[in-house]
DNA sequence: ATGTTC
């Protein structure tokens, strides 16, 4: 019997192939020497010829998951349950300490490790693009400033100073990106991008992104509470009176739906050379290697382009009213955090902890357009990931809810009762039934759930007055598609082939 | 989410 046969030897992290032809020799060696214990045998190979590191697989248990929500109905019992199974899925990376699902969490989608909207995990070392979404920096920004106008003129203003909807024009001449003169063009990840990044300036896209009219009581309680955490700066900058705020929700367009596509194969790549049996949802990129340094610089340039656009809205509306800024305040909900080695990612999810100075953050949490938007504190709560929930979560997907409203009537009247208070308006024309509040879970609840787990102290509330949202733009993406003649429809795929010939060439993730 | 769709 041999000292040790091959198997052994890939038992031990060696590789198959035509290296152990030299590895069975020196066990012949050492045999030969007089050498009979496999394990001081095994012992000495490794001290000559050290084995590969070993490849990443995922784990058998998954890692600790905190559950900062309590499902009430039947529907969020079953929702709670298919979030915890995603989550279940994703915590056996083995690049993953541990995770979170917080008040407003959803399933998203079937696929296999996908992190659920309202999710948040802890990474070592490591950014899993799938983990942040292919919404880089989706965000809430908010403007505070003097009233005007009307309501309803203030939102003819903001009709004209952003645009919603599929199509993609340049607003116009007097808007400008900026940040477009940064030298980041080189990055790998950005590489390409610069005119369609230039081009989407003070757009906000489809879907829940949203511009939103309210106002809010600053009165001393709310200053002082400002100054007892350590953001006097700010509140130096009001006085206890009513001021009106816009505030704006989207990401990062076009720009940011290529660096994640981008992040994506550089993930499915790496994961590919160094471990084994990853889903692509939870695949990684390493931090500390040259292409995880390019995606980390790419993220943080786009979350400065996402600050810029909403800034470019915000600027713009208040030049068309006649007022100023008095105070901004605005945070990510999709993207990554570094805090030391530990890469904090969110898909739904507001950063709640305590920044360098040890000041609570400020966070922007909406509900839904007939909601207050809660200005709120971080309350630092480590064993929930130090997050706070971004919204009041979807309770029906998009197709249930047209099932349950099937005919234009029922669904007119059920959308008009809904916003009564506010003035709404659809920027593609006709109103969108998954964004009307009836989508929404309730917003009490999530309201509670933030206080009972501690995850953030609610210390203002902006009132909704009104709401631009994208709206139906009547075509799905796919009937767009099937209104092009064949010609189009052929040169539309020169161009994607041309893209993917250069994106091939290009890339060396 | 995305001038989409490896």
């Amino acid at each position: 019997m041999k000292l040790l046969c091959s198997q052994d030897l890939i038992d031990a992290g060696y590789e198959p192939g035509l290296q152990m032809k030299a590895l069975l020799d020196k066990v012949a060696e050492y045999e030969s020497r007089g050498i009979a214990d496999p394990k001081y045998a095994l012992k000495l190979l490794k001290r000559d010829v050290a084995p590969p590191p070993p490849k990443g697989v995922m784990r058998e248990n998954p890692a600790p998951l905190a559950q900062a929500i309590v499902p009430e109905t039947k529907e969020e019992k079953e929702n709670v349950e298919a979030v915890k199974r995603q989550m279940h899925q994703l915590l056996k990376t083995p690049v993953i300490a541990r995770g979170v699902i917080l008040p407003d969490a959803c399933p998203s989608g079937k696929e296999q490790a996908v992190i659920p909207v309202g999710g948040a995990i802890a990474v070592e070392n490591a950014i899993i693009p799938s983990a942040h979404s292919a919404d880089i920096c989706c965000s809430m920004f908010a403007t505070f400033y003097d009233e005007r106008s009307s309501v309803a003129k203030e939102l003819d203003a903001l009709m004209s100073s952003t645009r919603f909807g599929p199509e993609h024009r340049h607003l116009d001449d007097l808007v400008r990106d900026p940040v477009n003169d940064e030298n980041v063009w080189q990055n790998r990840f950005l590489t390409g991008l610069r005119d369609r990044a230039r081009t989407q300036i003070a757009d906000q896209g489809d879907g829940n992104h949203f511009a939103y009219l309210g106002e809010v009581d600053v009165d001393e309680p709310f200053l002082a509470m400002l100054r007892l955490t350590g953001h006097g700066d700010l509140a130096d900058r009001f006085t206890p009176r009513r001021y009106r705020v816009l505030v704006t929700h989207h990401g990062s367009r076009s720009l940011g739906a290529h660096v994640f596509k981008r992040g994506q194969i550089a993930a499915e790549k790496h994961v590919a050379r160094t471990a084994q049996h990853i889903p692509p949802a939870a695949a990684w990129i390493d931090a500390n290697s040259d292409t995880g340094r390019d995606y980390w610089h790419a993220l943080q340039y786009v979350a400065r382009w996402t600050k810029a656009n909403h800034r470019a809205i915000h600027q713009r509306f208040l030049e068309r009213i006649g007022s100023a800024s008095v105070a901004e305040i605005g945070n990510e909900h999709n993207f990554v955090w570094q805090r030391g080695d530990t890469f904090y990612h969110g898909k739904g999810a507001t950063p709640a902890w305590k920044d360098e100075q040890g000041r609570p953050q400020l966070g922007l949490i909406p509900l839904n357009m007939a909601e207050p938007i809660l200005l709120v504190l971080g309350g630092d709560r480590d064993e929930f990931l130090s997050f706070a929930p971004h919204g009041a979560g979807r309770n029906l997907s998009r197709t249930a809810m047209r099932k349950k409203f099937p005919d234009q009537a029922s669904r007119r009247h059920a959308i008009e009762r809904s916003t009564k208070d506010i003035d709404v308006r659809w920027y593609c024309g006709k109103p969108d039934l998954s964004e009307t509040p009836l989508a929404y879970k309730n917003a009490a609840q999530v309201r509670a759930q933030i206080g009972e787990f501690g995850l953030a102290e609610i210390i203002a509330e902006i009132r909704p007055l009104g709401c631009i949202m994208a709206g139906d733009s009547g075509r799905s993406w796919r009937d767009r598609e099937e209104e092009l003649t064949p010609k189009q429809k052929r040169q539309i795929q020169h161009r994607a082939e041309r893209r993917r010939v250069k994106q091939d060439l290009m890339d060396d993730f």
